[in-house]
This record gives C-alpha cells, sequence and structure tokens, in this order.
DNA sequence: AAGCCTACCTGTTGGC
DNA sequence: TGCCAACAGGTAGGCT
C-alpha cells in the first residue's frame, strides 16, 4: 500500500474528517510500533484543536498548534475512519478519536508487520521539516523543487544504480519498489545503469516520468477515497495501469517481449529489456 | 561520501 | 493436507 501516492490518498482521506476537529481521545494498544509510541500523547493531545495535515516524502503529519503527530505506515500499514464503536482488530494499534459535526470518528491506524510509525514533534523542537527523520529528506517530486537537472546535479558522483539512486530517497522521497520500476520503464532507463553516466536528456525523461506517473496514481487511488470511511480497504485502481510491476513473463504492453525481473539491494524490479537501455 | 547489509515484523504464497 | 522457505509496498542504523 504506502509509496508516496498511496500516503497522499490516505492523507486527502483522512483530512475532512480532522481539520478544525478536536481530539476527543487517543487510544494505544501497545507500547510502540518500530519505535516506541510517545507515552503521553493522550495528555498531549486530549481537547487539542487539529489545525490541518500534510505529507513529507511517506511520512504522514497532523498540525496541531503546539507541535505535529507524525505517522509513518512501513510496509504493510493503512489508516482508514472507522465509526468508534467499531471494535479493534488485531492490528489496529492505534486510535485517534476526534470530535467533528458529525459526531465522533475514529482515524484508526492498522499495521500487520509494525515496521510503521506514530511520533510527536513539539513545536519547542522547531518545525517538524527540523525532525532528525525529515530533515535528511530528498525534495518531493510534485513540486517546482524537483526537476530533471536537480536529479543530474545530485548524482554526478553517485555510482549506484538508478533503481536502487531513486529508492533512497535523498535525492528525491516517495518513489518506492514499485513506482521505481514504472518510471524507469516509463523514461526507457535500464533499472541497473549507473546513475551518474546518465545525461540530462534522459533525467528529463525520468523526472517527467516520476511526476505523470505519481500524479495520475493519486489521481486513480483517489477513486477508493469516497469507501474511506467504510470498512472497505479496496485497493486504489493503480495496479491495473502497471506496465512491469509484478508482470516478470507476460509480454510487454508497448513491445511484447517478455518483461524480466531482477534483484537490486534484496528488492524486487521488474523491466523490459528491449524498452529500457 | 557512498554503498552495502542487517534488522525490525506478520501474513501469504509456492514448492515439495 | 501440511510444512517450510521465500517473499512482500520501507528505511534507520551500523559497518566498510
Amino acid at each position: 500500500m504506502p509509496e508516496l501516492p498511496e500516503v497522499e490518498v490516505t492523507r486527502l482521506g483522512i483530512a475532512p474528517y480532522l481539520e478544525g476537529a478536536k481530539v476527543h481521545n487517543v487510544i494505544l494498544r501497545r507500547s510502540g510500533l518500530r519505535w516506541p509510541f510517545p507515552p503521553d500523547l493522550p495528555t498531549l493531545l486530549n481537547q487539542r484543536l487539529i489545525r490541518g495535515t500534510g505529507r513529507r516524502g511517506k511520512y504522514l503529519l497532523i498540525h496541531f498548534d503546539h507541535g505535529c503527530l507524525i505517522i509513518h505506515l512501513g510496509m504493510s500499514g493503512h489508516v482508514r475512519v472507522v465509526n468508534p464503536a467499531h471494535p479493534a482488530e488485531k492490528h489496529d494499534h492505534f486510535d485517534l478519536v476526534v470530535s467533528t459535526s458529525n459526531g465522533l470518528q475514529t482515524v484508526r491506524l492498522t499495521d500487520p508487520r509494525r515496521f510503521g510509525a506514530v511520533l510527536w514533534h513539539s513545536h519547542t523542537e522547531g518545525e517538524v521539516e527540523a525532525h532528525p527523520l525529515l530533515c535528511k529528506l530528498g525534495v518531493e517530486p510534485l513540486t517546482a523543487q524537483f526537476s530533471a537537472h536537480w536529479l543530474y546535479q545530485q548524482t554526478r558522483s553517485r555510482n549506484a544504480a538508478i533503481k536502487q539512486v531513486l529508492l533512497a530517497g535523498d535525492i528525491v522521497v516517495g518513489v518506492g519498489n514499485i513506482y521505481a520500476s514504472e518510471c524507469l520503464f516509463r523514461a526507457g532507463i535500464h533499472p541497473k545503469t549507473a546513475a551518474k553516466r546518465i545525461g540530462l536528456a534522459r533525467y528529463e525523461r525520468l523526472a517527467q516520468a516520476i511526476r505523470e506517473i505519481l500524479a495520475a496514481a493519486i489521481t486513480q487511488g483517489g477513486s477508493t477515497l469516497r469507501d474511506f470511511s467504510g470498512a472497505d480497504g479496496r485497493p486504489g485502481y493503480f495496479q491495473q495501469s502497471y506496465f512491469v510491476y509484478d508482470r516478470t513473463g507476460l509480454p510487454c504492453r508497448v513491445c511484447d517481449s517478455i518483461i524480466r525481473q531482477l534483484k537490486q539491494g534484496q528488492r524486487s524490479t521488474f523491466f523490459c529489456a528491449m524498452c529500457q537501455k
């Protein structure tokens, strides 16, 4: 579920319930996920007004006057809006119960593998962008800061394969394992190409592919948004648009040659050897 | 500085 | 049917 588009779709889904709402209750059902939950979270948040939501890379942000709640979905996390009476299930670890004009609503974090995180950043420690987990992240791919020139400039001494450089997230954020394969296919770049050997013209294609594919995925994931308050949890529609991801052995949608799979840094990469050089 | 590897977890799948 | 290994959307932190 959670690469940048899925996190953004999640944010769009919960924002209407959260903006201007007041925290009614905070429920922690275990002591933490990847890191311990802040144990004083209920005290910190109870009766506080939620100012708005945000996102930095794959980190979901919920803004308060006195600080910011940081949520990461890890590999298997998702957030849904449920009725507070809805019984918690095995992997429901964290609830933010808010009072809205439509009564109480619960924003519930579910995460079977528990690689996710819930953290608190107090404004006494500065803006949330200065948080140790956020301050070294690359640029946002859907802003003007991101460009072919930025990719080109930042990769001049990077000998690693472009797929792994994209995944590293220190140059551009939000491109996870699925979208890295998809974007490189769209750009016609072989995933093993050393990042520093790619020229500006090819980075123009890659930057364009990243912008277009992430934006399209958000739009298509957005079509499940209306189900967010239900118990649904259907995946977004973007997976129907995959050109290479999870298509090993199937014909390329462009040239009909067989899609191949390889391993890079213990992660699967999918590509078309004809379309990507 | 860059890059490789391990670790954190549970659930699902595919081979035998 | 059962068992076991391999694998799954992320990424910090430790080591070369």
